[in-house]
DNA sequence: CAGCGAAAGTAAACACCGTTAACATATACT
DNA sequence: AGTATATGTTAACGGTGTTTACTTTCGCTG
């Protein structure tokens, strides 16, 4: 029950400017966004300094969403497309992989991306994957839109074609490497310390090892199909 | 700056009591943890309903905690406590490894211990790793507490011995593993529907791959050690 | 056993929060 | 010009974490 419904917008990026404005200032709903977006914490925001950062009172914001609930699921909307923009960058860079290392490279880089973002953005990223996240997330799809989800699974499939890797990938496949890099990027975003591995090393490592463990049937079941 | 300073304690466990007694009921402290770790909401939980519940005045709580945060602090370490019993469970069924199967059983035990104490306490799960998990991890190691992350470096040592994979594992191989699997709990507690795979199969597929990963040198490294 | 200090509770207040209702103003259209 | 609507404001409500000042109980020591 959203109350304005414009059709997705670019989700803008410039943000903080001067709040001095005579009553409508016509542009609020999308200043509101990029101020949350720019914001250290995010989630932890108080929506009246949040309207005060714009300079106008706490129940304008009223005027442009349901509740401070459905603000938050908009920044994060935004931050899952800056996420997908970030994919197609990489993604296609190389498309489609002509041999067997670009098809790895690929993979590598789209966890270079990942990574990579949940750097740049932490309090975006805590937003879209964190604690209360569920709800940020609800409409769509794993990665909060199938758009962004759909490059892993391909990915994978160069893998296969360029035959990196022996099986058509499965299912599981994609949640084990999917696993591994939200992983990483989760416990770099925590406590690991950053400086251990440079990114683009740990993007590599983690990729490197995820290509390895798919270039073998699993555990257990040594008769390849 | 902990007010009590009660050295440890073994988290109780054994939660929710009449909340009646008369002034000095001698047990609050304790009591509100475990009021705290059975909430199916920990970081959403008011201090003054929690007080409320346990037949108290909110200021009563600052006797015990020097704030709402500080009060979150201790369940937390409650909470890797926990998961470090988990861990000294699934690890000591079979110690040390009598071959290789074992050695791989013990890493895959590892994994689905963690697993299933994210899905048995998700609220506790998301409290520790969550969002703010920073401050609540803050004196600890990459676990919480070093005495948890010692079992995974253990684990793969033993599958180092046993001759399951060819080199001795370097910190990037736990860091890893750490990742894939931790990234599994993470994605399995959020939108990633449960069903989808039985927990006992997903730990199995983790932990099993992040073997064959570790069984070969990394890529763009094919000269073993 | 009396008395006292520390420990552990209460009561009342503060500032802040999200949210709502009633009201005011600027804009856009006929 | 005049009105409907979008978009602001003001004031209030209940709930929150936290502090201050006061009160009660416990445990000790003379």
């Amino acid at each position: 029950m959203q109350k304005d419904e414009q059709p997705v917008e670019p989700c803008s990026g410039s943000a903080s400017r001067a709040p001095a404005r005579r009553f409508h200032h016509g542009n609020l709903r999308q200043e509101l966004i990029d101020a949350a977006l720019s914001a250290p914490d995010i989630e932890g925001l108080s929506l009246r300094q949040l309207a005060g950062s714009r300079g106008v009172t706490p129940a304008a914001v009223y005027r442009h969403f349901d509740s401070r609930e459905a603000l938050l699921f908009e920044v994060a909307r935004c931050g899952f497309e800056r996420l997908r923009q970030r994919f197609a960058a990489a993604f296609d860079r190389a498309v489609p992989p002509s041999n067997a290392d670009e098809a790895c490279q690929r993979l590598i880089d789209l966890a270079r991306a990942y990574l990579q973002f949940a750097e740049d953005e932490p309090a975006l990223w805590r937003l879209m994957f964190g604690a209360q996240a569920e709800s940020y997330r609800s409409t769509a799809d794993v990665h909060g839109d199938p758009g962004s989800y759909a490059y892993l699974p391909a990915a994978l499939n160069g893998l296969y074609q360029r035959g990196v890797i022996p099986a058509e990938p499965h299912e599981h496949d994609a949640l084990f490497a999917w696993s591994a890099i939200h992983g990483a990027a989760s416990l770099r975003s925590g406590r690991v310390p950053a400086a251990l591995m440079p990114m683009a090393a740990l993007a590599h490592t983690v990729a490197g090892r995820v290509i390895r463990a798919m270039q073998h049937p699993p555990l257990g079941d040594e008769t390849a199909t």
